[in-house]
DNA sequence: AGCGCCCGTTGATCTAGATCAATGAGGATC
DNA sequence: GATCCTCATTGATCTAGATCAACGGGCGCT
């Protein structure tokens, strides 16, 4: 069974988007479905960058590690995200799935190639790119310069945010539920903390009755103003 | 007297040198030069994008800040570099001269419509874009796995092979001198430190004859493989 | 030359978060 | 339903780096 472009479950939020139908056959030859299992590695750090890819469901991990493992995650991707690096010869960083997932892989010589013969999809990787960038830069803030308790709330805003707009948030005078994709080891990883310490600020957090942790996946946010104000300044006014 | 893209001094390693003369002429049109005094901003964070720029002289730092105080550099910028967020409205970030600047200046709107009529630029910015993102996911491994040791280490190293093609360095069998076009506090500030552990960083480093500091300018690094192996693993062997 | 001033260095102490060490709570397997 | 097994929580202690506090040295100014 091929690949179809046309019934793409991504098609007009990846940067698929911006072609027409007959773009749309044609990038349709250059692509290739791929199930990619959780835990198994799509690209990995320092390897040649010989395919880039849509994410088309599941979600992925982007991780940079040192040799002694202590790792970062320094990206998520969700579907209709775009992974990889076009134009250029290395992964500086892994790509590794958080669950079961689905890509539609390029090589990435075809991909820079049609890229280059459309600007408009071009454009649309421009600006995701950009966009990437913002996101990347605003953790740099939060990496070099936030408390644990800065950090966690932070995050936890950004989840929500995040996953507001799929399936199972409920936004009704601030009260939001959502279901982080991964365990405390990668919150940790995306925060730069131990596990420990992400496990401490989340129960003083619900303490304060800022959040609610109806499982170990599931977050519920009882307090967002108060959860900015933490993200902002710190200041937790709790034992 | 009017700025001139022909005898522009970066016209060659800028997004520019993506331009035919027909196009140098239609671009300069759109231009304006302007001059930067030390420590004064061209971007405010939060400011709505209202103007992007080229470098042409001098260097710049990008910067995010916490209420309080604590501020982080999110970048560095020196002629030819690319400034300010195109095809978005908000400037997440704030971007200061480090030294008398000069950089020519485009409305966000004029340039973004010419970019769009130009793939060839598009092109460009793309590629710097996501160079940039190269750069700055790697700090975030650096600011949220590695120690002290390690960031300062990384850091000379990054600012060597920088300011590796510009003109003061030497390179004579590994031995390189070069000068930081700033004070300890902006290091602690791009590293995520306080100034008092980059002193002490360095002076370590210096006893250890890693390196030497002709003045609090200057750097020489006198043993690249062991400050590369310290950026690495963090293996100081002394006291 | 002498006087401040700014910036960096060095030292002493403190603390947020890491590390080490149990303990507990689902979830799958038989 | 008992037995693992993995992952989160909680507690006790340790430490890298922050904070607080002098001190010093280069540079511009008069």
């Amino acid at each position: 069974m091929l690949s179809n472009c046309e019934q793409c479950v991504v098609r007009n939020k990846s940067i698929c988007s911006a072609l027409d139908p007959d773009e749309l056959i044609a990038i349709n030859r250059l692509t290739r479905k791929v199930a990619i299992k959780a835990g198994q590695a799509l690209i990995w750090e320092g390897d040649d960058s010989l395919i880039v890819a849509n994410v088309v469901e599941g979600a992925f991990k982007l991780t940079s590690s040192l040799e002694d493992g202590r790792e970062q995650i320094i990206g998520l991707l969700y579907p209709s995200d775009f992974v990889g690096r076009p134009f250029g010869d290395k992964n500086e960083y892994s790509v590794t799935a958080l669950a079961d997932s689905k890509v539609c892989v390029f090589s990435r010589s075809d991909f820079d190639e049609f890229v280059r013969e459309h600007p408009d999809l071009e454009h649309k990787l421009l600006q995701r790119t950009l966009t990437e960038l913002d996101r990347v830069r605003r953790s740099m803030l939060l990496l070099g310069r936030k408390t644990a308790a800065e950090r966690v709330a932070s995050f936890l805003l950004e989840m929500s945010a995040r996953l507001a707009d799929s399936s199972c948030s409920v936004v009704g005078g601030s009260l939001q539920l959502f279901a982080l994709p991964f365990g405390r080891q990668q919150v940790a990883d995306i925060l730069g903390l131990t596990i420990e310490t992400v496990s401490r600020q989340l129960t003083l957090l619900k303490k304060n009755n800022v959040i609610a942790l109806p499982d170990h996946r599931n977050v519920q946010i009882l307090d967002a103003g108060r959860l900015q104000d933490i993200a902002d300044a710190g200041a937790v006014t709790a034992h």
